[in-house]
RNA sequence: CGGGGUGUAGCGCAGUCUGGUAGCGUACCUGGUUUGGGACCAGGGGGUCGAAGGUUCGAAUCCUUUCACCCCGACCA
């Protein structure tokens, strides 16, 4: 390719709005541009990358023996109404309507239409299993899409999804797709940890996440200092916390506690740590149907995990519960406890609090608190894990030290077992003739988000740095002055010999200055360029890294060889 | 969805308070001189000032409505 023909907007200044490495370089750079909020259009160096991405995300899947498909992206509202997350799935769903009025959405993951695809049509156990997997478009309504192709609404991923005639099937597959994405994301040469994680609104269990360490990630990751243990903030799990300082014995007995409606204020008063106390965060649980008042209990010195509260009660979404509707129920905010509470008041306890003694508690009434209490006969679906695990705390598999970091998800892969497949009437004929509905697995990678993600992994004050895996062009070829017709020859046959050969190159045969073309190549981020100046007329030509910017200078009759040596 | 900000040439911005011929930098076009780190000289093109309505002799500027984009938060299979 050449420059004069390729359309490579490139600038001195990023956009104002933006913020992170990868998004001001991908668009100063020229691979993409944006049109509206969250949707970007690839410029064709962009899309080369993209390709690129691609390229290695098929390869492996199809490895695998998974087949690739493509399902659309607009979808009758219908089969999401048959699965029940029409009215589940929230405002990052787009609904829109035909000219006949009819309902659709705009796809953003697939199981209703796969389910829906192969439903009546694998009907026997001889079958399966069976991987499908799709790399195209989706659309999801961002309440703030930002950062550029990190988080846009439009955006490129691979989804798949298995069927299978049993559990093991399905979990033989879940660890083979473990093992498939290391492979991809360690040929594009990220530093990836993979966690345990929440399955959000997409259901299942035994989730996990493939994500790239980065300071300008959106996830809290926990990951141990000692062993693997490796989870989301939102999964993430600890030894029970336990403390050297005293137990506040005492009886059980009711106190007038007046201006203590804090924790600190509660510990301070009975002069007793505030692991011993126990703290009640209200909130307003929204469901499909109704909406309600839940409270959450944890040990005074824990904060509530408000993913792992939202799976404890079910709720679509967990909101702050104001005053006026703490009241309306007979809670007392600041003093509301466990014990005594209004039967028809939905609540929940830390795991961690089960059969403790010694506690000290909101009485539910204005100005009292309880002491030596006993957490003693609750129901046991009472107790959830609750808590949000910090780096104070320690690792439950070895006792070590926790860490916590930033991290970009860019896969996440799921066992969901039959929830489609039952919702969907989705079934198969087992060995002993009779009708199941399959087992699902689904597996996703960001191929769009990846764009930016190797440039947030790989980048310095000029611009990307591009490996040879994901790079629009391997080389460079910098012709300094095109007027030079020594150089313009030269640089053309040298371009012209590689490029018959196979080799991806580009020849920067601007009518631009030396320095323009070199900033473009820092910016852009090419793996190598060849400089073409005034070196010639002594017979040598420059050989420019870009990672670490060294260049090295080699005769006319040496050169060629020592690209295809480099680039082999 | 709550709080805040910004819309003026392709991009980055000034002008708005205090109404009176729409500007600067950069990019672009033409000619010339340059040619190893984003050159210089001369000439030139490009705007319904986000949109609609109002006040006024006169609105980028004042008033009302609205749309878009961005930031913080909530949210994010």
């Amino acid at each position: 390719m050449k420059f004069t023909n390729l359309f490579a907007p490139t600038t001195k200044e990023a956009p104002k709005d933006a913020l992170l490495p990868s998004h001001k370089y991908l668009v100063r750079a020229g691979f993409v541009s944006q049109y509206g909020s969250g949707l970007y259009n690839y410029l064709p160096m962009g899309k080369m990358v993209l390709d690129n991405i691609r390229d290695i995300v098929k390869d492996e899947m199809d490895k695998t023996g998974a087949c690739e498909i493509k399902m659309g992206v607009v979808i009758p509202a219908d089969l999401w109404k048959q699965s029940g997350r029409y009215s589940v799935f929230g405002k990052e769903l787009l609904r829109l309507n035909d000219r006949k009025n009819n309902n659709f959405v705009l796809g953003p993951t697939h199981e209703e239409v796969v389910v829906d695809m192969v439903r009546g049509k694998i009907n026997s156990y001889k079958q399966l299993p069976m991987h499908l997997y799709q790399i195209t478009t989706k659309f999801r309504d961002e309440a703030r899409p930002r950062y550029g192709i990190l988080r846009g609404r439009e955006f490129i991923m691979k989804d798949g999804y298995s069927f299978h005639a049993n559990e093991e099937s399905m979990q033989k597959e879940f660890d083979l797709m473990e093992a498939t994405y290391r492979k991809i994301f360690t040929r594009l040469g990220l530093d990836f940890r993979v966690v345990s994680a929440d399955s959000g609104a997409i259901g299942g269990s035994g989730s996990k996440e493939f994500m790239v360490l980065a300071n300008n990630g959106e996830d809290d990751i926990i990951t141990c200092k000692n062993c693997e243990y490796a989870a989301n903030i939102e999964a993430s799990i600890r030894a029970k916390k336990t403390t050297q300082i005293e137990i506040p014995k005492a009886n059980m007995a009711k106190f007038h506690t007046p201006n203590c409606n804090t924790i600190t204020d509660v510990a301070k008063f009975f002069k007793v740590d505030e692991f011993y106390t126990v703290k009640a965060v209200i909130k307003k649980a929204i469901y499909v149907d109704k909406e309600e008042v839940v409270i959450f209990f944890l040990r005074g010195n824990d904060n509530l995990q408000e993913t792992k509260a939202q799976n404890a009660c079910g709720a679509l979404e967990l909101i702050n519960a104001n005053e006026e509707e703490i009241k309306k129920i007979g809670l007392i905010a600041g003093y509301c406890g466990p014990f005594g509470l209004n039967e028809s008041i939905n609540f929940f306890i830390d795991n961690e609090l089960k059969d403790e003694k010694n506690l000290i508690c909101g009485a539910n009434e204005y100005e009292y608190h309880n002491i030596g209490m006993s957490m003693l006969n609750f129901n046991e679906s009472r107790y959830r894990d609750l808590v949000e695990v910090s780096d104070s705390d320690r690792c439950s598999y070895c006792g070590g030290e926790f860490e916590v970091t930033k991290g970009i998800e860019v896969g996440h892969i799921f066992q969901l077992g039959q929830k489609y497949a039952k919702e969907m009437g989705a079934t198969f004929l087992d060995e002993n003739g009779k009708t199941k509905p399959f087992y699902m697995g689904c597996y996703g990678v960001g191929v769009s988000r990846l764009v930016a993600v190797m440039v947030e992994a790989s980048h310095d004050e000029k611009g990307c740095i591009w490996n040879r895996q994901t790079t629009p062009f391997d080389l460079d070829i910098i012709i300094s002055n095109i007027k030079n017709s020594d150089e313009f020859e030269f640089g053309n046959r040298i371009y012209q010999s590689l490029k018959e050969d196979g080799y991806s190159v580009l020849l920067d045969d601007r009518k631009e200055r030396f320095g323009s073309k070199i900033r473009d190549f820092e910016l852009i981020g090419f793996p190598y360029a060849l400089i073409v100046g005034k070196g010639l007329k002594e017979g040598n030509v420059e050989l420019v890294n870009r990672k670490t910017l060294e260049k090295t200078s080699f005769s006319v009759d040496k050169i060629e060889n020592k690209i295809r040596e480099i680039l082999a």
